[in-house]
DNA sequence: AACCGTTTTGTTAACGTTACCAACAAAGAC
DNA sequence: GTCTTTGTTGGTAACGTTAACAAAACGGTT
């Protein structure tokens, strides 16, 4: 159980401090302090000799040490339901990428739909002193929420809104994107409507259910409580879910999906139903993931940016850091991309001919 | 430019210390420090009274502190290509799931398929001083990347080999892989094979295309130099590729792909070419993530545990840190998992029908 | 009341770094 | 040769925590 502080006993690089180069090259702690961080005030003669050990000893110096001292870690965290799903690895991706540029290292964690352990890893983060931290699609509810960002340097909320003293918001219209998907399916001549609806304390989930409301009321449809079904955001709770929705009677011949992953789950349903899609069932999902295109058939979907999404966040995360002004948040608007698991209502054509 | 140290200015929770705690509560530090690592020995009147003040100013221990005194972060640096590959993100999740159960956070880095990102974030975790490394498919050479991962309290990498004093090893017996293809291919009846072989640097790649050969060469057929292209792990990267491979004369009639994104690529040229998979052309993928059954068509492949792999990555890592036995490496055998994008060649039919 | 052992509490120093100020040396001004 | 000025270097303390030891308080014996 003893924890060996080097592999290499003998390896000399291994964990030098400040001390030991200055020991080393004659000098005080202080002035290799200032070598390493390239600061002026030391004769060229001595950078050099100081340079040789630093080099000599491989010492590299200790950010943890450092941040405690000037009480700033330059870590951000970043927290995401999971990373499995591949809504969020684009948006990581544009996040650390503009983290990176600017210095950061970025701490990552899964909370894997949890709301335990989504409030466990903001915790974790304040005891670690983040800098900051970015909060993907929160499931905690608001206060909870809020009480852990209000403690935090500097927030950013996406996918949810947030006062602006207490996080920065970057999210998605939901709403809209649900409205048309909606409108594109009542162009499409379709009437009767199935949902699956994600996890039902996704606010983003919420906002859609919305829009398709609307949207429907606007047509003159009501939607059945029935038809509206919670899911786990996977391809597992597609497939379940979508189980019982289609052998809803009547079954619905349209079906608005929480994301790809629930979509390619109906997909799968529906093939073990022999329904066919489109012909049978129009199938929408949401996000536009980058394998939504090979699905068969090809998904229709709403595009969302996740890239810029996750790069948007972190630009302001890195804004509120160093106390620009508070913007308003940012709102990106989806694209309804249409491809071929959407089309015309063919099941009286199927029907008559069975 | 300057970083206000709260958000909420009020907020007396901010950043209380145990030295706040202490004057708060009329006893030393120490005491403080007893109650919040709940060690035996404090009267319990007076953990009462600290727990109290402990609530009300909302203090958090300081993890950067306590790591500057336990010389260990609690920390673990999980370094892989790209977390857009589905691939990786189920491997994360692995390794996650193991250290957060063990009480460790992890810092997740991309290094985009580029060495020299890869090397410095290797010096990044030196700096931070975290307990240990595990390492995903490395494109550093061995020289360099043995420079680094000796410097590491503990390490391990996955899909690469390692001296067991230098680090663990976690990989997938991937010329086993390429060998279960290649035998699926010449059994179906193919002779005319071309391989997308991913980045030249990819140790793993150069496994599979060692097998790739012993195994025609074990059948007799030579592979021309021709035959196999490199290219970026990803799906524009096999798209691009197999534009190339699939315009050579004579035209392989079976593709062996080094992931199943560069198999969507293929899919999708093959597609634009307007030939059919699998009656024209096989295509073989690998890693067998999560969408390869969703492809048109279901596509053939190897599967490998990613999760597990991460996982095992993790215990491996766990142990070495306290100092156990050096295992020898964890080898992982594929799978072949048989779908609709491989069959018989029916090229000679299709081409005298034409 | 003096003594003992036990329990509870406090003091000091250290982890590695750097801000701040003090000390010193070298170079120039008179 | 003394007095600045400038340039270079060193000493001290502090960031928040805890290990190790020291001291006090307590309860019970004789």
């Amino acid at each position: 159980m003893t924890r060996p502080k080097r592999i290499v006993a003998d390896d000399p690089a291994g964990k030098a401090t400040l001390h030991d180069v200055a020991k080393q090259a004659g000098v005080s702690a202080m002035t290799v302090s200032r070598v390493v961080n390239e600061q002026p005030g030391v004769k060229p003669a001595t950078r050099d000799r100081v340079e040789r050990v630093l080099n000599q000893l491989g010492y590299r110096p200790n950010i943890v040490a450092r941040g405690l001292k000037a009480a700033e870690t330059n870590t951000l965290g970043l927290l995401v339901p999971d990373v499995t799903n591949p809504y969020f690895p684009s948006l990581v991706r544009g996040a650390e990428d503009v983290a990176f540029d600017a210095g950061y290292t970025l701490v990552l964690h899964n909370f894997i739909e949890d709301r335990e352990r989504e409030a466990a890893a903001l915790t974790m983060f304040e005891e670690r002193r983040v800098d900051g931290v970015i909060v993907c699609s929160p499931r905690l509810p608001e206060s909870r929420l809020h009480e852990h960002l209000a403690r935090q340097t500097a927030a950013v909320v996406v996918n949810r809104r947030a006062p602006a003293e207490i996080a920065g918001s970057v999210r998605v219209d939901h709403e809209v994107g649900a409205r048309l998907a909606v409108r594109h399916l009542l162009e499409l001549g379709h009437r009767t409507f199935g949902v699956l609806a994600g996890p039902d304390d996704s606010t983003a989930g919420q906002e859609r259910l919305a829009g398709i409301h609307e949207e429907l009321k606007a047509a003159g449809i009501t939607l059945q409580e029935a038809s509206i079904i919670h899911c786990p955001p996977t391809m597992k709770g597609g497939s379940d879910a979508s189980k019982v929705l289609l052998e809803r009677d009547p079954r619905p011949d349209a079906v608005l999906c929480f994301n790809d992953l629930v979509a390619a789950g109906t997909l799968e349903t529906a093939r073990n139903l022999n329904l066919s899609v489109p012909d049978n069932l129009s199938v929408v999902g949401y996000d536009d993931i980058a394998y939504a295109s090979m699905f068969t058939p090809a998904l229709t979907t709403l595009r969302v940016p996740t890239y810029e999404l996750g790069a948007h966040a972190m630009r302001m995360l890195l804004g509120r850091m160093n106390g620009e002004p508070r913007s308003i948040g940012i709102v990106v608007q989806p694209e309804l991309i249409v491809r071929n698991s959407t089309s015309t209502p063919r099941r009286t054509l199927q029907e008559s001919s069975a």
